[in-house]
DNA sequence: TGCAGTTAGACTTATAATGAGTCTATTAAA
DNA sequence: TTTAATAGACTCATTATAAGTCTAACTGCA
């Protein structure tokens, strides 16, 4: 079966930088390993061709074939991809004039086995902060990734998702750490994440601390009041969080 | 001449979406009424197909897409187009599968005459707030681009280039009430827009004020310093304007 | 000419937000 | 028992913000 246009048209095809947080809270990143060439035996974001047609009803959407290819190549299903920005300089693919238009989501890494499927012969979680050399302008996709979702953190409540159900305010401290990349407070933090003028959506979980590992006082254990947090968003309230680098 | 291919494949298209500045500090669309079929003389996005190639070197790159079909379109050439999303639902266009990459730009409608050319029948600013009924889902597309110009206008100093030259501190408080929808209380836009303690780049115009053509004293007039602007930038300087919404 | 209305620009005041710490109690590990 | 780490409650100084007042300078109208 082949297809024949009047004019030559671009493949278009789709990207998904999954973020994981792994229990250590540390940044972790969703790869798969190329079973084909180009860049065969390569790592590189999972993604592949959004499947299209003329005719009703014109194949799938972007978003699905996000999913789609995200499920086919490593197993994985994530509950919200957002779009993050359309690659297509011409000299990107050596196949021939690909656009890719890349997702970006964050999960906990461990709710989400990595199996390699259908074009990835492996998929794996990877460190964030030893990434291996990457197929095509993957590496360029993934900073732009980590920019976005830097600044979203400061104004949408995305780290609460990441953590387990249960989580101390140092817990999630760390977490924003590992995504901004520096050390925060740790006073403002907790000023900013439990204001005491307002009800808040962090709620301590009456009569649990922390079983303590570590050193240090056991910690008071907090939820995050999901549906709370929803019905301030609507009546305007917004999340913001402004912590900047510590200084010293 | 034809093209085959062994999978179906998507037309990609670029829209831009130009906003303009008037002389009154109000904001206005670029607009373009279509000559062809679907949507003929309906009001539309400048916009177009990108032209590719499966060889070397490939065709032309999406920003080079929008710059081209905007000044096919309307005869307008920006300095600055920026990427805001891409739309691709199934549906879209009732002419097949077509995969658009639309991007935004800013500018003083009066520099930028707009002439209908190639797949326009004409070209116009439109009042953003009249704005007539538009093809496919360019509404959406719009109202995306409004979002993001009012997001971007309170961290990038972007005002500034829509003004003239040479400018008061009311004009340009206009226009930040014109793109954010909102009255600003004055002497707090004033103080933000020229702090104090450091450097402005904002700077006076020693010897002139305003040609008063309405009641008031003649206002101070200022200029951008742009150079200014891009060295505090690189030493770590980021513009912020947090102005509300006036309350009573 | 004189008054009314408008507005730029300089202030003020109260409140809130932020950065950068201190102090204490509580724990694990040495 | 001592030491180091850390949660949690504070403090303090500084800066940012919202909302307004006051004055002088102008235009337009009577």
């Amino acid at each position: 079966m082949s297809f024949t246009y009047e004019f030559p048209r671009p493949s278009v095809t789709i990207d998904a930088v999954v973020f994981g947080v792994n229990q250590e809270l540390e940044l972790e990143l969703l790869l798969i390993k190329r079973r084909d060439d180009p860049f065969k035996d390569c790592w590189a974001l999972p993604g592949g061709f959004v499947n299209v047609a003329d005719t009703v009803p014109q194949g799938e959407s972007l978003e699905a074939a996000a999913y789609r290819e995200l499920r086919e190549e490593t197993g994985i299903k994530v509950d919200y991809l957002e779009q993050l920005y359309t690659f297509g300089e011409p000299g990107r693919d050596p196949r021939g004039r690909i656009i890719s238009v890349a997702y970006f989501a964050l999960v906990r890494s461990k709710d989400h086995t990595a199996i390699g499927g259908d074009d990835a012969k492996e998929a794996a979680w990877m460190s964030f902060k030893a990434l291996p050399k990457l197929a095509f302008d993957h590496h360029k996709i993934i900073s732009m990734a980590l920019e976005r979702l830097r600044s979203k953190i400061r104004y949408q409540p995305i780290g609460l998702n990441l953590l387990p159900e249960k989580f101390t305010i140092s817990q999630l401290r760390k977490l924003y750490e590992a995504i901004l990349g520096y050390k925060i407070n740790h006073g403002n933090f907790r000023r900013q994440i439990l204001p005491k003028n307002r009800p808040n959506f962090i709620k301590p979980v009456r009569t649990l601390r922390e079983k303590s590992n570590r050193t240090g006082p056991p910690a008071q254990i907090y939820f995050f009041d999901k549906l709370l947090y929803e019905n301030a968003v609507a009546k305007g309230f917004d999340f913001k969080l402004n912590c900047r680098k510590i200084s010293q």
